[in-house]
DNA sequence: AAAGCGGGGGA
DNA sequence: TCCCCAGCTTT
């Protein structure tokens, strides 16, 4: 009964003017076509605008439709996404793509609950095809989002738990009613990526400094509040260039799932931290030159020896290709960078 | 609830 | 270095 009375604190009208004013214009904007909003959400999970951007351009130029990707081969499919990253989101969009036509007859269903039951399709992503290409009066939530409601309400909960989510969920689903829910959403969010940045916000000229709790109390910079990850660890691995007498490279292809799942490397194996310097020197082979690429969950320290020749049969999942066969297969990044170094034609 | 899953850019 | 990015899936 008091809360009726209570003074709210609506960030909607003031985000809602804001966006028309600020907002940034981005492809996927222009459209309410749910399979290229579809496309640019999934290939911007965890990922930056400027860094998926051609990604997108590149992806719906070749697959224009949920028919054509639906009826690609899967290797070209991780083609497209090679060097992007998380290439289970390539082989999720290829499997719902074909659910999409074969059980829904080619058209998207329209409600956030049902696009949720396809694969790789979140909370946060099916939100955000149903508010921009069917207009459900949803909220969405990604990490600018979080950031900006923690300050906003000043709640210091920690936003990677899902008793937080399902909260502030309930909020910005209030905050979305009777209001245009896509341009809300956009603007919410660019207000994140644009204003209401981890370091240095844009406070002075935020439209929702007046209403903002945590600019009132003095804490925007300690909000949001995350619980500490695990530490990386470092794991070590010797990667072969192996060539047959006519100089073709050997690759193999990784199983669907773990790291890297369904793309093509060159032969390798982890050794143990112990043994890493001891064995270096006793490879077999040529030593090249040694290198480190990161991951989120640990860092890879590897060495590249080129055998000169094979070293018997091949294993089923393994073949010599030339220079113009190998444009087919998808590497990720720290094989291409290998190749490169290692000036491999 | 926690861990696995890429790659790049900025502070 | 560390953190973060239009997150999702598996265990």
């Amino acid at each position: 009964m008091i809360a009726q009375f209570a003074p709210m604190n609506i960030p909607g009208p003031l985000i809602l003017e804001w966006y028309a004013r600020e907002g940034r214009k981005l492809p996927w904007r222009d459209t309410t076509d749910p399979y290229l909003i579809w496309i640019a959400e999934v290939v911007l999970q965890q990922t930056r605008i400027a860094q998926g951007i051609s990604y997108y351009y590149r992806f719906i130029g070749r697959f224009p439709d949920v028919r054509s990707l639906a009826e690609a081969e899967m290797d070209e499919v991780l083609k497209y996404w090679e060097g992007l990253g998380y290439y289970s989101r390539a082989r999720n969009l290829h499997a719902a793509a074909q659910s999409i036509v074969n059980e829904y007859g080619g058209e998207f269903p329209t409600h956030y609950k049902a696009l949720m039951k396809l694969k790789g399709i979140g909370p946060y992503t099916a939100r955000a095809i149903g508010s921009f290409a069917f207009g459900n009066a949803t909220g969405v939530i990604d990490g600018n989002v979080l950031r900006v409601m923690s300050r906003v309400l000043g709640d210091a909960s920690p936003v990677n738990q899902q008793r937080t989510r399902e909260r502030f969920q309930e909020i910005i689903d209030q905050w979305v009613q009777g209001i245009d829910s896509r341009g809300f959403n956009h603007g919410i969010m660019d207000l994140g990526s644009v204003l209401c940045t981890p370091t240095k916000p844009g406070c002075m000229i935020c439209p929702l400094e007046g209403i903002c709790e945590a600019r009132q109390q003095g804490t925007t910079h300690l909000l949001p509040v995350k619980e500490k990850k695990a530490a990386r660890r470092i794991r070590f691995f010797f990667f072969y260039l192996i060539r047959n007498a006519e100089g073709d490279l050997l690759i193999r292809q990784r199983p669907p799932k773990g790291v890297w799942g369904g793309l093509w490397e060159i032969p390798n194996r982890e050794v143990a931290p112990e043994s890493w310097e001891k064995r270096k020197q006793q490879q077999e082979g040529v030593f090249l030159f040694s290198g480190k690429h990161v991951f989120t969950h640990f860092d890879m320290q590897y060495a590249v020896f080129d055998l000169a020749e094979g070293l018997g049969p091949l294993r089923g999942d393994e073949l010599y290709v030339s220079p113009e066969q190998r444009e087919r297969y998808a590497f990720p990044r720290a094989v291409l960078n290998m190749l490169e170094e290692a000036q491999v034609r």
